[in-house]
RNA sequence: GGGUCAGUAGCCCAAAUGGCAGAGGCAAGGGACUUAAAAUCCCUCCAGUACGGGUUCGAAUCCCGUCUGACCUACCA
């Protein structure tokens, strides 16, 4: 055996060993080892890119590792899995870049990163390894489509769930929706496309990112700000396409309201609520005055400010809203019409970019304002969107800081009425206060109008909106930013639908059985690409005519040509990894209940299953509110039986570096760095180079090789450091130098077990240390319990770095005494092996144990011994510093006032003055005020 | 423009409910060992917590304002 701490060699023969023994395998339900509670640790699994990791990527997979461990050990069957998000854009991308088959790129990706993630001795369940994918994957993927679409959703379906909640609301299956006996009365295509029209998915004309160039739709996030494609930069337009949508907005109070059960960081919890949306208000109408074809016509508009209805000076319209062309007076027609169709010209980007000066038109077009029957202008501007709200808004120059802006600009009157807290200007006052002018006094056109002179906003919301109900001039609303989700792609790698249209254009959905759809092998998946903004898209599979055309009965039937967003195989997967391999269902619902059920500490059911999932933040609204999305439909078909998916959510902080930069500004590799008087210059051309710490990607040239750092240091000190570097949840940068530090640590570590090798011949010396003996020092032995209490509490709340720092400590005092007992060398392995596995189970080994330190039960600490019988507590004399004394940790405030008072600096400083009071905190100082 | 989070030695970071600004690591300097270097070991140095106010017996921590940085969001009526 080696004498040296030869981690090149010791790391893969433990990895082995590890895959050998199936050490990390988590035990089914039904199995023996079942019986201890579970825990499920989940990592966001990672899109395998063609880069590889680089040691930023790791980061959240070792903090979890390292509780999956520590929970191996604290007597819980552990489920902590490892998969690939396979299906996307990028891999595509470069497939049509190279020529290179998606499939081809994807497998030599995910070995790359497999064999990466073992070289860190990650306690994944290896069996339970998935990609989205694979058919036996995506064919349950395509089964969960086929549930939402066979659903309508019941909002008034009332229900309690499996754990007890009463719950309003809930996905149905399509058959229960109730049929109006007028539609039922035309037969079975009219039921059909009623049904259709409340199906979770549904086809639906819809502006798209379309960039001819590519022949492909882009995400928003493919899109830069200058309105082109970020792949190529290339032209991207808004075009209406035929796409399939799922109806996630009957779901918004929902994910809205159970987001208060989910135990995640706030700011996550925010994102979701401003992306959801909600915000309470009315819906007011206005009729339109006049005579001609406007006549009659009501413009409805959504307003979260009922209250300052009085003070609705003006309308204004989308440009691209229904009634513009028909309310436009003969003589302004030519003037709209330009603006609306250089509006459309726009991209949304444009229309949205942050120049201030407001845009807009005159209809010549007036409206009665209902509240108080005056004549209000109609404006058509860009400033209003037609996808939010109602497409048209009234206009309260007085108190919303756009209108104020385009009243302005256009000369609009401008009222008060609201009054603000004094010291306040009311012009552009936004916030609440107490209605006024409302209406204004003396004034009261009609009977009945409504009065809401002197109430306080939110009062006068409620006044308004009941006097709009009686009245049938509105009414009370909810509105939601949260949009359907887009759910077609014109790509080729990615899960075909399980759809097929008739020749009539009818749409039969796949059954069940003849799952999964297979995504056919074909030559040329590249998109077909054109300068005609207006070419038809023209998907990759639209071209596999083999595979699109299908018989049955005679019919001839066409597949959807399209393929699911990348986050579809995302959204379920965490179900999958409970059981794998199950070839009858998405997952067993015994197994299900055993994996993702569970309780609180305080014995309630948890809302979420997974119970601990952890990722970087950037996944924060999209990935979280799809898949929170998904769980719930299936919970409420049975499928599941908790209604959110993860309970605990972690977000880790990203790892950065020092990136520098030539005087052109371009980036420039580390190694052609070098530092003369801390200041980098390029080794080549010598000119000064700017550094500043940004995140780490291949892009900007500072990305760090964990293979390189494995080879030079082993997988613990990598594991180590990304843990010591700071909290988990920061980001901060990467720094090789720093690195030696814990690998010090590890070195010393390795010798209090195995002593250096004699001069000259290793081979026949003890390959022990001599002087482990069964003397325990004292010293060392308190130390010790303080460091297993400091390391067990560290693990529990993520703060891997101070744990680490006490080891340390406990580590330099250990290696100065002389003696030191075995058992306590054990113990410490044992709270060491959760962050290095490798060397402790090798010395864990060596020092006569059989079995896998992995499962050696977690040691305990003495409480007693964790306390100082003596304290040194510091004295103040009015806050400021004058001693120290000694004293008992039991000693009385009284016997440490005395104590105190008998410092000569102290005693100087009181000067005879009588003490008024004396602050004792206990075992940290005494306070003394005169 | 709005929101969220952060700012502590040259660098990375510690400091339960406010309670002695320092646990640890890196770097730097000195020393021991060595023919020398590396490795190892020992010792030392350095900030008053971005800035300005406030609350308090006492503030890195709480409150207000300013500055800087990161992230999210962006005419959502």
């Amino acid at each position: 055996m080696s004498h040296a701490y030869d981690f090149n060699a010791l790391e893969p023969k433990w990895q082995r060993h590890w895959d050998e023994h199936g050490t990390f395998r988590a035990a089914q339900p039904g199995e023996p080892e079942s019986d201890a509670p579970k825990f499920y640790v989940l990592d966001f699994f990672p899109y395998p890119s063609g880069a590889g990791l680089h040691v930023g990527h790791p980061l959240g997979y070792i903090a979890t590792d390292i509780l999956a461990r520590f929970m191996r050990t604290r007597g819980y069957n552990v489920l902590h899995p490892m998969g690939w998000d396979a299906f996307g854009l990028p891999a595509e991308q470069y497939a049509v870049e190279h020529g290179v088959h998606p499939r081809i790129t994807t497998r030599n990706n995910t070995e790359t990163y497999q064999r990466q993630l073992k070289m860190l001795g990650l306690s994944y369940d290896w069996d339970r390894e998935l990609a989205t994918c694979d058919a036996e994957y995506y064919r349950w993927t395509q089964w969960i489509f086929l549930k939402i679409y066979n659903s309508w959703y019941d909002p008034e379906y009332r229900w309690t769930d499996p754990a007890g909640r009463p719950v309003v609301g809930a996905a149905r299956p399509i058959d229960k929706l109730p049929i109006p006996p007028d539609v039922k009365a035309q037969g079975p295509p009219a039921i059909e496309a009623y049904r259709a029209e409340h199906r979770l998915a549904y086809l639906a004309e819809v502006p798209v990112n379309w960039c001819p160039a590519l022949g492909t739709v882009l995400s928003n996030e493919e899109v830069t700000n200058e309105g082109r494609s970020n792949r190529g930069d290339q032209p991207v337009y808004r075009r209406p396409l035929r796409q399939w949508m799922l109806r996630i907005t009957e779901y918004a109070d929902r994910l809205l309201k159970d987001l208060e059960f989910l135990d995640w960081p706030e700011p996550i919890k925010l994102m979701q609520r401003n992306w959801i949306g909600r915000s309470a208000g009315a819906y007011v109408d206005f009729a339109i005055e006049g005579s001609g074809p406007a006549a009659g016509q009501i413009i409805r508009v959504f307003t979260t400010r009922p209250d300052t209805l009085f003070g609705a000076t003006y309308m204004v319209l989308a440009p691209e809203h229904r009634l513009v062309p028909i309310i436009t007076r003969p003589e302004r027609r030519e003037e709209v019409r330009t603006y609306v169709n250089q509006a459309k010209q726009k991209s949304e980007l444009d229309r949205t970019a942050d120049n201030k000066q407001k845009t807009g038109v005159f209809t010549g077009a007036y409206a009665v304002n209902p509240v108080n029957r005056k004549r209000v202008p109609i404006w058509v501007a860009d400033y209003v969107l037609i996808s939010y709200g109602t497409g048209s808004i009234m206009a309260v120059p007085g108190h919303d800081t756009r209108d104020l802006e385009f009243a302005e600009t256009f000369g609009l009157e401008v009222v008060a009425v609201v009054k603000p807290p004094t010291g306040r200007d009311w012009r552009g006052f936004v916030d609440d206060g107490v209605s006024v002018n409302s209406p204004p006094d003396g004034e009261d056109h009609f009977s009945g109008q409504c009065v809401l002179n002197d109430l306080p906003t939110p009062e006068a919301k409620c006044k308004l909106i009941r006097w709009l109900e009686e009245r049938d001039l509105g009414e009370g609303t909810t509105q939601y930013k949260l949009r359907d989700w887009l759910f077609s792609r014109q790509r080729y790698w990615g899960e075909p639908f399980p759809i097929l249209y008739g020749e009539d254009g009818r749409i039969v959905a796949v059954d069940e059985s003849e799952l999964p759809v297979a995504l056919p092998e074909i030559e040329d998946f590249r998109p077909h690409a054109s300068d005609d903004p207006d070419a038809q898209p023209q998907t990759p599979l639209s071209r596999a005519t083999d595979w699109l055309t299908v018989r049955r009965g005679g019919e001839v039937f066409r597949r959807e040509a399209n393929t699911m967003p990348q986050w579809a195989g995302s959204c379920w997967y965490y179900l999958r990894f409970c059981d794998a391999r199950n070839a009858q269902a998405l997952i067993d619902p015994q197994v299900e209940r055993y994996w993702m059920g569970g309780k609180l500490p305080d014995g309630t059911p948890k809302v979420g299953g997974v119970d601990l999932y952890v990722g970087g933040a950037e996944h924060a609204v999209l990935h979280l509110l799809y898949a929170r999305f998904w769980h719930k439909v299936l919970y409420d078909l049975g499928v599941v039986s908790t209604p959110e998916p993860f309970h605990r959510l972690f977000n880790q902080g990203m790892i950065q570096a020092h990136a520098f930069r030539d005087p052109r500004g371009m980036y420039v590799e580390h190694e052609k760095v070098e530092f003369r008087d801390n200041t980098p210059y390029h080794k080549e051309t010598g000119q000064a180079l700017t550094s500043a710490v940004e995140k780490m990607s291949k892009s900007l040239k500072n990305v760090v090789n964990p293979d390189a750092i494995i080879h030079e240091y082993g997988a613990d000190t990598l594991r180590l450091y990304e843990m010591y570097m700071g909290p988990l949840e920061k980001s901060k940068p990467w720094n090789t130098q720093d690195i030696i530090g814990v690998h010090r640590f590890l070195q010393r570590v390795w010798r209090l077990v195995v002593p250096p090798a004699p001069e000259g011949q290793a081979a026949s010396a003890p390959v022990l240390n001599p002087a482990l003996g069964d003397v325990r020092d004292e010293h060392v032995e308190r130390l010790l319990h303080k460091t297993i209490k400091k390391v067990t509490e560290d693990i529990e709340r993520f703060a891997y770095n101070t744990a680490i720092a006490q080891m340390i400590v406990w580590i330099n005092e250990a290696a100065k005494t002389k003696v030191l007992a075995r058992d306590q060398v054990e113990r410490f392995l044992q709270i060491l092996s959760p962050l290095a596995p490798h060397i402790c189970e090798e010395l864990w080994q060596r020092l006569g144990h059989k079995s896998s330190i992995a499962y050696a039960p977690w040691p305990s600490y003495d409480a007693a011994l964790t306390r100082d019988d003596a304290v040194e507590i510091a004295v103040q004399v009015l806050g400021k510093i004058r001693g120290r004394i000694t004293v008992a940790a039991d000693a009385t405030d009284d016997q440490i006032v005395e104590l105190a008072r008998k410092i000569e600096a102290v005693a100087r400083e009181l000067a005879g003055r009588p003490i008024k009071r004396a602050i004792v905190a206990r075992g940290r100082l005494v306070n003394l005020v005169v």
